[in-house]
DNA sequence: ATTAAAATGAGAATAATTCTCATTAACAAA
DNA sequence: TTTGTTAATGAGAATTATTCTCATTTTAAT
């Protein structure tokens, strides 16, 4: 607990200010949550977590706060393949934008840096085209490979 | 209703086959209905179409053969963001994989072919590096790109 | 410290999906 | 074509994820 720096709370003070959202203790706690995790959790579990650091907050607050971190793009949502929301912080300082890797037998997730190969050239170069042929104003993406991890591959 | 030729009944009878799984009524009638249509249709969606060709299935029968369509790659699952799957045809002949385009607002789907601009060479690529560096048995991805349909950003 | 606006939390409500199980349909073999 | 085996169906209950409601509390600017 306790894992967000001083210069990163005033940071998403900040940015939460521009909106005239105030940076309450639950609010806290999620990014806290998910500044500490390399994981991608679900609203159920992030509430658990609440739990744990006795950052206690209500199911429904961290429901209606992810949304608006996801709306402000505090926070990134994607579902993996079962049914339900996964979130992970945006952005770390020092690293680039990530796509997945998701394996369809046990819900496994890699993180993959989109800045290798040139992707993040050849993405924003797709959305120009793209953007200029469709008139449609992207704002972002995700790319996902599913598939089998290793272990599941492995074991039969 | 009855788009589906005797040849295409025929290819999906043996597809199914293969996985001593039978070409129901119901399957049938999902199939046609996909084959049939250029949107992304839900679960429910698809339930209520089935009732306006008269080729009534049980919502939960739906459930559970878009599952298995799904699983033996006939058709595509995705979500649009709105906390629901949407289904759709896998390979129509003659047309190649495409990737998505979503509108944040209205939920709106564009699809755009995956052929132009060598992003399926760009993707083929990228498949066997990540698979070799993560050990990882790739059998599918999505693109889709967020943003603003021209209709949405247009009105405010 | 005051105060108006924003946010919370408990739980009810809704919506999507899965499960159960008695009945029926598909289809390969005779 | 009939038959037997096995897969599949359908109705509805159950489960799960998410949203909503509203009385109370917290935030943060003044
Ligand atoms: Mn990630
Ligand atoms: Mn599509
Ligand atoms: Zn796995
Ligand atoms: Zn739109």
């Amino acid at each position: 607990m306790a894992n967000l720096s001083a210069t990163e709370i005033s940071w998403y003070y900040n940015r939460l200010n521009k909106c005239c959202c105030r940076l309450t203790k639950p609010r806290r706690a999620i990014l806290d949550i998910l500044d500490d995790t390399r994981k991608h959790l679900s609203a159920e579990q992030i509430y658990k977590e609440t739990l744990k650091i006795s950052s206690n907050a209500g199911l429904s607050t961290i429901y209606r706060n992810l949304e608006l971190l996801v709306r402000i793009g505090l926070t990134w949502e994607f579902d993996a393949g079962d049914n339900k929301a996964r979130y992970e912080i945006a952005k770390r300082p020092g690293e680039s934008h990530h796509h997945h890797l998701i394996c369809k037998k046990c819900n496994s997730i890699i993180d993959y840096s989109a800045s290798v190969d040139n992707e993040k050239d050849f993405i924003k170069k797709r959305e120009k085209n793209l953007s200029n042929k469709y008139n449609f104003k992207i704002e972002n993406h995700s790319i996902d490979f599913f598939g089998l991890c290793y272990k599941c591959s492995k074991n039969k």
